[in-house]
DNA sequence: CCGAATTTGTTCGTATGTATC
DNA sequence: AGATACATACGAACAAATTCG
């Protein structure tokens, strides 16, 4: 006999959402009502349903309920060209992205040292909040040289894609240099806005882009959704996706 | 009430390790005399510290106490050429591993896909774990042809690094193929083998090994630890690190 | 080697605050 | 405004792991 209740429920829960007993998008019964029906008390209930929320597997809504989450897989490969709606259109994934603020900022320490400019010197900062399939992935900035792209914040609300923008600074073409990776607990505000469970991680990627000539165009650190998202690496592809 | 207790009481803490007013590797006093020092309920002591803990600042120990954990963060890059202890090595950090069981198994879906053999031929399966200066960073499982490499796990063994076990069957050289990068929330037993909290996400790694004329040498699955590692992609560079 | 003391882990009960409908 | 449901908090007791005499 396993003593920690807990975990029997936990896994009783989760074994009912595999099998499908519980459907995606299904509201849980309440926690006083699981408490009764599995014999325990709600703080029990509590901690199972958290644990299984950490994983992905419920949501949790104050003053709502708790649901079933369905969760996709979305592949995005990271490669010398590396293109958020070519990427993933392919695979038949519907991307979206709303703007959430721009700033002209002087360039600190990181985001001066990647785009090779003086300390100091302005960059532009523009966030976006990216949707796959309506659901959100990602958000992130991205650091551009306030000199050479000084209305890039308006450019982008009219045109989608980031690859479009350039065109219309005359760059046809760009490839991704180095990038960064690495795995973290997910701030509450961060979960609020990949509409995630807090106890989620989120992976964080820091990336350069550079123009053929090696010139620097664009620094980014995006926060993507760990539940949603993994990246492949394929270092061969000459174009990735 | 809305000040919710024990966030203040988690930053408060969080402050006192940020500060150096707690050490790395000091012990904190016990759940019962912060209670009482920080007047508030067991339950509300255990949030902050279940929180910290989570962030990979604390390390909890049931029947010792509760630690301040120091964070060193590893760079390990991803490329062409992807070597454990030459990239890590480079950074001055003492690579070491061990093997955990190896077994002879029939391959399976992904695996006899990703190593180009028909379903249910036999592979080896070889398990390590992996330390950095004597800290647990990853484990994961390596599996070969079994025809090919019939004696692999015996060789490995005696021979520290992968690759040098690839030249003692002739295979002077290798490049890393696909590699496929996620994170999820760690599952207890691999918390326990890497000595992080449950809470602390870990990275897992899927990659494939091929010979320089692109015959599939080695399918992996590995686990990192979140907290002590971080990827970098350089796809120009002709050997990472 | 054993048992007691210490410390964290789990569970129950209860009360109150806050968000949603 | 009221009902419903999750969030936070306190107190108490026992279980499990570790340490130490």
């Amino acid at each position: 006999m396993t003593r920690e209740r807990w975990r029997e429920i936990r896994a009783l829960i989760e074994r009912d959402i595999m099998d499908g007993v519980l459907e995606p998008g299904a509201r849980l019964p309440t926690e006083p009502e699981l408490a009764t029906q599995y014999e325990a008390g709600r703080h029990t209930i509590r901690r199972a349903i958290a644990e299984l929320a950490k994983e992905g597997h419920l949501s949790v809504e104050q003053g709502r309920g708790t649901f079933v989450q369905p969760r996709p897989m979305i592949d995005y490969p990271i490669g010398r060209r590396t293109r958020l709606r070519r990427n993933l259109g392919a695979q038949g994934i519907d991307v979206t992205s709303e703007p959430f603020g721009a700033d002209r900022i002087p360039a600190e320490g990181r985001v001066a040292r990647m785009l090779n400019l003086s300390e100091g010197s302005p960059v532009i900062a523009s966030r976006r909040l990216s949707h796959a399939d309506g659901v959100p992935v990602s958000f992130g900035t991205l650091y551009h040289d306030a000199e050479r792209f000084p209305d890039i914040a308006e450019r982008r609300i009219g045109l989608g894609s980031v690859s479009a923008v350039y065109r219309s600074y005359g760059i046809e073409d760009y490839l991704r240099g180095q990038t960064q990776i690495h795995a973290r607990p997910a701030r509450s505000e961060e979960a609020r806005r990949l509409r995630q469970h807090p106890d989620m991680p989120v992976l964080v990627v820091r990336a350069l882009d550079r123009e053929l000539d090696g010139t620097p165009l664009a620094y980014g650190q995006v926060i993507w959704s760990a539940a949603r998202v993994r990246f492949s690496i394929n270092i061969d592809d000459e174009d990735a996706g």
